[in-house]
DNA sequence: GTCATGGTTCGATCATAGTCGAACCATTCA
DNA sequence: TGAATGGTTCGACTATGATCGAACCATGAC
């Protein structure tokens, strides 16, 4: 009768599967595109880009157009904290979310979108910043794009894009930040075509190679 | 496309508007009625039934039958910690509803059904269990019942039904029991026989008259 | 410029579920 | 015993909203 918070607004958007199933594959704080979390859900980007569009409308979460790329993620801590509240209910799948993959190979090196995630990724992006590869504003000084040259990433293969050269983003298994942005898309791009690395495959995993390992060692000193 | 933790069932059940306003109204720990909770949802009492079926089911409320009474309450914390998640997401009513009612008179005495609530529950409450007027069952002693003989209170007044002599509710301002059932009821209307206390019109307010008060703390000695 | 791709809008369809009236069952009280 | 009250079941109605096909808009690549 009394009208108390409205709960039940924000709960019907958690209500639907197909929104239950983005909003779970966005709980590692990254940040995905339309279609990625259309299949997610398994439903067809016009139906996504209804669902999508409420959740954003209701602030469960916040978006930010790139290019012709959408990226949506949780809108903040308190979503993640609801979700976790919902998931206290289903006794099966109590742990593993918020734990990170189980295999280490998905835990060392791994793809998120176009990028580097994972131990390695984490790796990279704290000494891009302990070592003034970048400003506080993230964007690459001249010390970093002397490095980035030795291993051939060079500033005219920046697309002339608005999407940012460097972007954070929080690592599911670590819980700390790595390396995403264009900048990122083209680290991971050389190390594929240095053969330091390469994707497995049907999986996320990113697999270097002893000497691929060791170079990207050298590369960090 | 990958079958996580089923939240959107959990969330459907809060997502209804006459749900989410039944289980407000249980977010204090007290359990009400069927009936009750219908009027707090707004609607029929076919409908509640409906609803509480669901809830049940789904294992948010747990339910105890009572004579021709069915007492529904929260099925434990990790629903009011559900609920309070879904609270943070809007703005206005954060934050009255776990720090109990606001106006003094309220906290001190209220009605909670048919019985006393607030602090001169309570204490009533911990006064009955401290001095063995109770036995660890909730059961009146012979000690008990002499001392309830004082005030007007006897044994055969008691119905002859199943329903609980004593049963302890959960506080809403307090945070702790105070006394419910046949004999919380019977007392709460011995005090407004003998005039120590009456109900303020349109409110769940008892207020005690001075000398109420004082023949209250005198009985408790 | 053309083409491909990511997303949105619109409209029609369809299923789910909330709602209440009416009838019914169960318990209590007189 | 009958009357009153608390609660449930059943059936019919209705509204909401999820879904997808088709068309459309915007951006980026060539």
């Amino acid at each position: 009768m009394t009208h108390g918070p409205d709960i039940a607004r924000i709960a019907a958007l958690v209500a639907d599967p197909a929104r239950s199933a983005m909003l779970l594959g966005l709980m590692d704080g990254c940040a995905l595109t339309a279609t990625e979390l259309a299949s997610l859900g398994g439903i067809t980007k016009q139906t996504a880009s209804s669902h999508l569009a409420k959740l954003v409308d209701g602030e469960v979460l916040s978006v930010e157009a790139q290019g012709r790329h959408r990226y949506f993620k949780l809108a903040g801590a308190h979503v993640a904290a609801l979700l976790e509240a919902l998931m206290v209910f289903s006794s099966d799948a109590v742990p593993p979310l918020r734990t990170g993959p189980r295999e280490p190979s998905l835990r060392k090196a791994r793809i998120c979108y176009d990028h580097l995630a994972g131990e390695m990724g984490v790796a990279l992006y704290d000494h891009m910043q302990e070592n003034a590869w970048v400003d506080d504003g993230l964007a690459l000084t001249e010390k970093g794009w002397r490095h980035l040259a030795v291993i051939g990433v060079t500033q005219a293969e920046l697309p002339r894009s608005n999407r940012p050269q460097c972007r954070a983003c929080l690592d599911w298994s670590q819980r700390r930040h790595h390396l995403a942005g264009t900048v990122g898309k083209l680290i991971l791009d050389r190390f594929f075509a240095l053969s330091w690395a390469r994707r497995l495959p049907n999986s996320r995993i990113i697999s270097f190679s002893p000497e691929g390992e060791r170079r990207f060692g050298e590369w960090l000193r």
